[in-house]
DNA sequence: AATATATATGTCGAGTTCGACATAGTCGTA
DNA sequence: TACGACTATGTCGAACTCGACATATATATT
């Protein structure tokens, strides 16, 4: 039984064949914005998925200077990605080192508190536009696609939402923190 | 230097005095909703912990069979926790299985793929009604501190609030797939 | 009286994850 | 022409994480 990590590239495959490195690539972007892992995870990976028979290889020629090994799902990987995805999912673990740090912020001084927040603020800020470039993107090449939830553009699209969704919800809430420090010790 | 789980276990040893087994408790709740570890972690953590002179532990009598070892923060221990939580956070890995699950949905047949997203909808919503209850937990026991940032309350009202935030747009985005799963491929 | 659950502290092994090391050709830039 | 960045595949060791095993008393339930 692959992990994850194996789900997640075989969910790659399925759109595409690709190579390790390429796989690699798109385990940056766009799976490590919900889903991330070196190229030293995905080479051992991909090679127990082959040996598992969910995917083959063949070498192709590229621009680079060793074999290019071009992967591709088997039948039986196909049947074993469907099969995963409407298992339901556990839940998160949830590790957000932000948060742990929000949780201890009353130990700070104030105006270090306020900088660590609005720091914070930036980098959703940040996540956002790419995210907005992103579903501009999407916009632009797949317009149709994109209401089709058959197509492979369609579920990319939905985990591009919530990754809208999901930073705007942040930065609403660093606004809130920075006002409540901002009011500072108040006695009613 | 403590890993970020040390750093939790400060975190809580700040707000009061407590064994491993408390310790423990509140890995899984409250600090488990954007931290999680088991006691197999926290144990030896805790004796790292000490060895780096951040806590210490006095024997007293309780209820259990075994030796309770109480901890509590030394001035190190509270300095190092100071220092941490005012530095920048690493961006979080995210790693989500339910959108890396979203990102195959394609492959998977339109009424399966319905259930999946209903049911994690369901689950989000379950989270949402139990932060709601803790949310009138503080405005009962606490609700001048909840204002006062300088209060360990407000630190963990701010995660409680983020939380809630995050369940809201999450039943949203549900919503809206569904929605769109329901209307089904509609060629413009 | 028997059973299950909570208290309480730990160890162990398997699996996951990450950064560093290794090798080496191609392409653009200074 | 030297340098760095990109392509391309892999290994290695350290650290982190999780479930299972181990032990043993107090309390509540059946």
């Amino acid at each position: 039984m692959p992990s994850n990590l194996g789900y997640a590239l075989l969910g790659l495959l399925a759109r595409a064949p690709r190579t390790g490195y390429q796989l690699s690539q798109a385990m940056r972007e766009p799976i490590g914005f919900f889903w991330s892992a070196s190229h030293s995870q995905v080479y051992p990976e991909l090679a127990g998925l082959e040996s598992a028979r969910l995917v083959r290889h063949r070498v192709v020629d590229g621009p680079g200077p060793r074999e290019n090994k071009q992967y591709r799902l088997t039948p039986a990987g196909r049947r074993a990605l469907a099969d995963w995805v409407v298992e339901p999912a556990a839940p998160p673990s949830g590790r957000d080192e932000f948060l742990l740090k929000i949780y201890s912020l009353w130990t700070a001084e104030p105006a270090r508190a306020r900088d660590l927040v609005t720091k914070q603020r930036e980098q959703h800020h940040e996540m956002l536009a790419r995210y907005q470039e992103m579903e501009q993107e999407f916009v632009r090449d797949a317009p149709s696609e994109m209401a089709d939830p058959s197509t492979r553009q369609f579920s990319a699209y939905a985990t591009l939402r919530r990754g809208l969704s999901f930073e705007r919800h942040a930065i609403a809430w660093c606004d809130w923190l920075v006002e409540q420090l901002d009011a500072g010790p108040r006695r009613s």
